[in-house]
DNA sequence: CGCGAACTTGATATTTGTCAACTAAGGTGG
DNA sequence: CCACCTTAGTTGACAAATATCAAGTTCGCG
């Protein structure tokens, strides 16, 4: 049941990035790791308005944020990667604003409310480790709506392969410049705002450029320099350059 | 000096909404907007990729979060109106991910770092309503990112006045329908992702269907109940119903 | 082998952007 | 108070991007 290696604990190989964890921390971390389960794929885990049991650890597969409208087409908000978190900050949250939901099966924790009023307590430096990515998440969320707003499919659909190498990286989960993408060509409209056909066509130019390849869920990209550069990629916004050096707490 | 209403301090008169405050919450937060500074409309207070020296509070006029592409488009992420505030969680954030302008003449409160470390200490009641409010911020980001990939110019314009009027409302800017709203159409635009001359014709369409009237910065909803039902308007994302009432601290 | 889901394609409609010109409004100096 | 000047708003014609519809085709899997 131990853990082989920090890139078996995707939360762990998360974290890292955002601050510097003890050996107890990451004990704590596997520890907390270990009480997961399967959820298959297209699964709602909690819906809008519903009000939040506790939080979610995705530790493998993808998940996402998303909302549905009245006309029952829907808008995701977030794809959750492994080692991602969701509404760790249920002390304020009344009543979800929008749903969780599996894409792929996911392995998935749940954290109840007292696992985090412990961490709290006793792992100063976990706490900042998610606050961190709280930060990088929501600032996730800004360069989304940036593509969705002033950028052409194309170059939004660059963007967001761009975005996935480089989080997937970080948690040990591409290889060299391709990862595993279990989504299918709506699940990717549903993110972009665009239509499927419409998905499908610019996933046709991106292989005619020669950028990328997408065959069997999984995703290749061939030039990521020209990629980045279609895309106007600029990781920054991930703030995922190393843990900060002003631990001064 | 000393502030004759609580809607004169629109920072207390939001927080309000998000936690019980004690009298002493709200005098320190009346000497905290005591400090305050004029600063012309179209300034940017702090670039994309800077280092934030402290936090900012809107105490008047409109604000935005944006960024800017290497084209030179422009995206607002998020209008800040009186009584919001940005980056109160700067001890994460090594570099700004977005910029900070003003879009109207505004009054602005530089917030220190140690201001915000003894709001912790001192005040928790503050300290959840500003949590409170993040949580709302992030999930009218959200909120926004479903208006653009998913609603039409007009539905996503008309959800934009509606959420300008919930918001106004809870800072008392708002007198029955109607609100000052200093926006030119470019920065309307830039917000909702769409030319000047689109938003333009989108505004006659709204007139035309006397749904809203705007004129001379003043934004007037002329049937909220049919500009609600156009919108696909639900306010539960803004989480405005009343202060939490577990307040277990 | 057959079936359903996912993907692909073509034709067409709709939405939105771009360009260029024009009009209206507000502010300032003479 | 007016002349002027800049900014914001408006309009029409057209182009480009994206959605929709409908009909295939391919793929994975039981």
């Amino acid at each position: 049941m131990a853990q082989k290696h920090d890139f078996d604990s995707p939360l762990i190989a998360k974290l890292e990035h955002g601050a510097n964890l003890t050996p107890a921390d990451r004990a704590r971390l596997r520890e907390i790791a270990g009480a997961s389960r399967k959820v298959d794929p297209r699964t709602t885990l909690i819906r809008d308005g519903e009000e939040p049991r506790g939080a979610y650890l995705v530790l493998d597969g993808i998940a996402c944020r998303c909302k549905v409208l009245q006309n029952g087409s829907r808008q995701i908000l977030a794809y959750l990667l492994p080692g991602d978190t969701c509404h760790l900050d249920l002390k304020s949250l009344r009543e979800m604003d929008h749903s969780i939901s599996t894409i792929s099966e996911c392995t998935i924790v749940d954290i109840p409310r007292d696992v985090i009023d412990d961490l709290a307590l006793h792992h100063p430096h976990i706490m900042r480790a998610l606050q961190w990515s709280a930060l990088a998440d929501e600032s996730t969320l800004r360069e989304w709506l940036v593509g969705m707003g002033r950028r052409n499919a194309v170059n939004q659909m660059a963007h967001l392969f761009c975005e996935l190498l480089i989080r997937l990286r970080a948690i040990g989960h591409a290889l060299e410049d391709s990862y595993d993408l279990p989504l299918t060509q709506e699940e990717l409209g549903d993110a972009l705002g665009l239509s499927v056909v419409h998905v499908n066509r610019i996933l046709q130019a991106l292989r005619q450029e020669r950028l990328v390849s997408f065959k069997g869920r999984r995703l290749t990209i061939l030039d990521f320099e020209r990629l980045k550069e279609r895309a106007g990629f600029n990781p920054n916004y991930l703030h995922l350059t190393s843990p900060l050096q002003a631990a001064r707490t």
